[in-house]
DNA sequence: TCCTAATTAATAATTTTTATTTGTAATAAT
DNA sequence: ATTATTACAAATAAAAATTATTAATTAGGA
């Protein structure tokens, strides 16, 4: 658990709960993680924890912009901790995300953007979809 | 209803029937839709149309490859004819989609990819989140 | 240490999606 | 054209996913 965390949910008046504070290692773990994922590996160290306390927290930490949601095509939504900007692969076999940089070009997509659309621009989502090398053999 | 996809139906086995044509009309006059506004408006020519007709079809147009998801980060999943490579832009007031040109930067992203990682690429998925400017008045 | 608002587990309710069944209709075969 | 075949639709039920409610617990501040 990152002291950078503590110090967000505390400003945030986001209690530090033991669940809260286990769905965001089980999440920081493994990267990407679904709803299911971060439940069935959170229940491990809190037994009685429940689903609707993993949605509730997804939730408020969605809205507190500490964790990101990355929506998938054909899979459930997953979520990371908020992280500079970065792209995805996208498995279509399995649903792994992989974080790779963002490309230099792709950068400067936002300032096009604002002036040849009349778009308020805020963020940018590159996945890009395949076969992962573990599927792919 | 264009010819070409009715021939695109008959290649896949996938009957003409008047609901899923409507259905492809609604898809097509909207630009984007997800399941409930495909509904909603496809109700209004066929009354008794039910939901789950809407959702069988969308289904057997995702496994053909005539139709092509837009996972959408807080919004339900949109449904748009499969056509050439583009981007979107996505409204995070009203979760409106619109089709931009995709970059010539970001075409040649997908060569890098499969060298860079050992990943089969396969499609790229370009989402720019922000404010519309219907919404941001 | 005490207080209070936030949070949790448990549960119920709601919403979303999928499955089943049975009659119907689109297309192919005759 | 008539019939046969098979996919399909509507209706309904079932299952899965998400959200709401409640009452007890607890984190963090006074
Ligand atoms: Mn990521
Ligand atoms: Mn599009
Ligand atoms: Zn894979
Ligand atoms: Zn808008």
């Amino acid at each position: 658990m990152q002291n950078r965390t503590l110090e967000l949910l505390k400003s945030y008046h986001l209690k530090a709960t033991p669940q809260r504070i286990e769905i965001l290692n089980v999440i920081e773990s493994l990267g990407h993680a679904n709803i299911d994922e971060i439940y069935e590996v959170a229940k491990k160290k809190h037994s009685t924890m429940s689903l609707a306390t993993v949605y509730k927290n997804i939730t408020a930490l969605l809205e507190k912009n500490i964790l990101n949601e990355v929506a998938l095509n054909n899979f459930k939504s997953k979520y990371e901790i908020v992280k500079d900007r970065h792209a995805h692969l996208v498995c279509k076999e399995c649903g792994y995300v992989q974080d790779i940089e963002l490309n230099q070009e792709i950068k400067h997509i936002s300032k096009d953007i604002s002036s040849d659309y009349n778009f308020n621009f805020e963020n940018l989502e590159l996945n890009i979809y395949g076969v992962c090398s573990k599927c792919s053999k």
